[in-house]
DNA sequence: ATTTAGCACTCTTCCCTTTTGACTGCTAAT
DNA sequence: ATTAGCAGTCAAAAGGGAAGAGTGCTAAAT
């Protein structure tokens, strides 16, 4: 074998050990891991190179070798591709989704939850949402004299609601006649349509239009949509978090502002997954773990998010392929929808 | 002083200084801290009696100090009536309470984390929930030639939502007429009476009617409402968890099945507010925990829950207090609402 | 009957040293 | 280019005071 190619296999060696067992790989067990057919000298020797050219560091002069974020790059790189989820959990996944989708909120965080028992990491995926809402149908329910409740209804059956202060003293009457108008006027248009088609409408009817398209303004401003949120558990258990402040970190993070823009900020590639390690991220409680992220749905329509948090070291195989999966499986339900 | 009163005088002295420091209280600290006019020895004495009735146990033999479970019951029990939440936090709670409304989501989610940072711990509030869920309104909106939407508004303003299949294409002007003729029929009824009152109704009414049935059956069934959750960082960031076993036992029961349930396990008392300490609880994971309840709302009709988690080592006063406050400003705002 | 001073005792914590075992780095031979 | 062999390095574990904090007990004082 030649020697360029030991060294990979080494460093790839490296990494897997290194993954499974979160402990500095020494070169005998590297040897006794892969059944290469060298003495523990010349694996040191490739170590050596390694660490010369940035792929692996050790914690002391004398320990075993530990892959760098370069070392978790290439090696995504490479297997990038050709990566497939073992058939069982194909099939769980696939059976996953035959089962009754009732309650997309309630599904979303089961498959969530499987995803992150499968990856033993925390999975967040974000609800479908449309790059451009289109309304659908509104309805008005009174709730006091001049106090009403307009809800709005999306396509995808997303719904919102806003409470509305009228003037003066409105029926429910009177409002089930201006929702059926504003419904026949506005039925498929967006926000900016329904904010251009003014004309003809009563005040109230003005209002209502005004907050209709405020609302559904707001919605397409929105970069993402629900977040649900499973496995902080597995993460949270895993070996490099006891003890440190890494934890706190990251609890900060979940629970600051909008945790879900610093996670994501990355722009997407085409329509794969993209992973980020350690430092590549921006966002410094973010630099000790890798992201694995995939984007589902139809492009320019209506799109969610799947993204694994895990440490560095974390199983990129399973991850991105799991992922690839159910992104893939996601945009079927997705574009049935449409 | 009595030798009666001066062993209570240190037991709250030791309560209140080991829920600041976290660190076994030693005799000449009490002293030190409190003024009292004896000498350490005496002190000495008096927690050797304590320790004896079982109120302070001791880590080891030359250790100061810590209450028990027991001595926070006392403690609890001793403060209960006469608490009052400082000037300054009343007011804050006030007027986050004028600050609008808009969305009793986030509103609530706002509320929990101003609560977590109050009392430094985990916080917990469900949104209220109707113990007889009423039927205001509801709306239907095609989404295929056969499957339509129910969108179901019960009374507090609660939306859900629920897909139906029927057996032949129904147009979205029938659907509208059908809306509106079921609504003014079961405006303001509860699920039993809507299932008892089916007469005069087409198939495809009886089939919308059955769903809305179930639909608030469900609603009733529920025991809580949608909950927030907040400060978990706040929680976990005590010194009795860094390191030990707790956090991950903690954050297994929160992703756990119905984890409301077994937190929320105990019945209510009065109006006012429950306090469980440590062992306490059923529920072992908690048990090193002490859990401070409200419940807010209008007896009978809709009422949620406040909770504080934290460890039992917490500021009783601070929780409680922050609790009667809290509750009393959350009854007004739901009984106003209903 | 309480309270107190004094002192011996206990136990943790910190720091230092030693030992052990796991690995590597290097060198010289293959 | 590879390997055996061995010296060197380092972390982690184990041991051993020494210091410090704090109590328990006893005998005397109030």
């Amino acid at each position: 074998m030649a020697v360029r190619d030991r060294r990979e296999t080494v460093l790839r060696v490296i990494i897997e050990e290194y993954i499974t067992t979160a402990v500095p790989v020494a070169s005998n067990a590297i040897v006794a891991k892969h059944g290469l057919r060298v003495s523990p000298a010349t694996i040191r020797n490739d170590t050596a190179y390694l660490e010369q050219e940035g792929y692996v560091v050790r914690p002391h002069r004398s320990a075993g070798s530990v892959p760098t974020d370069r070392a978790y790059r290439y090696y995504v790189e490479s297997i990038e591709g050709d990566v497939e989820l073992p058939y069982v959990e194909q099939y769980l996944l696939h059976r996953m989704f035959q089962d009754a989708q009732e309650e997309l909120e309630q599904w979303l965080k089961t498959v969530a939850g499987f995803l992150a028992d499968l990856v033993h990491n925390l999975v967040v995926i974000t609800s479908p949402k449309a790059v451009r809402c289109r309304f659908k149908h509104l309805d008005l329910v009174a709730l006091q004299d001049f106090v009403s409740l307009l809800v709005v209804i999306l396509y995808e059956a997303k719904i919102r609601r806003q409470v509305l202060s009228f003037n003066r003293k409105v029926s429910q009457d009177e409002l089930t006649k201006m929702a059926n108008r504003l419904t026949s006027i506005y039925e498929g248009m967006t926000g900016t349509e329904i904010l251009a088609r003014q004309e003809g409408l009563s005040s109230e009817e003005r209002q209502i239009s005004q907050c209709l398209a405020e609302t559904i303004a707001a919605e397409d401003k929105l970069e993402f949509g629900e977040p649900y949120l499973e496995g902080l558990r597995l993460l949270l258990s895993q070996p490099e978090f006891t003890g440190g402040p890494g934890m706190l970190q990251i609890l900060e993070l979940l629970e600051g502002e909008d945790w879900l823009r610093s996670i994501f900020s990355q722009e997407f590639g085409r329509g794969g997954v993209r992973v980020v390690i350690g430092e590549e991220n921006p966002e410094p409680a973010l630099q000790d773990l890798s992201l694995i992220t995939g984007r589902y749905g139809v492009p320019d329509k209506a799109s969610g998010i799947v993204g694994v948090i895990g440490p560095k070291r974390m199983d990129y195989v399973k991850a991105i392929s799991s992922l690839n999966c159910l992104t893939a499986l996601l945009s079927n339900s997705v574009a049935e929808y449409i």
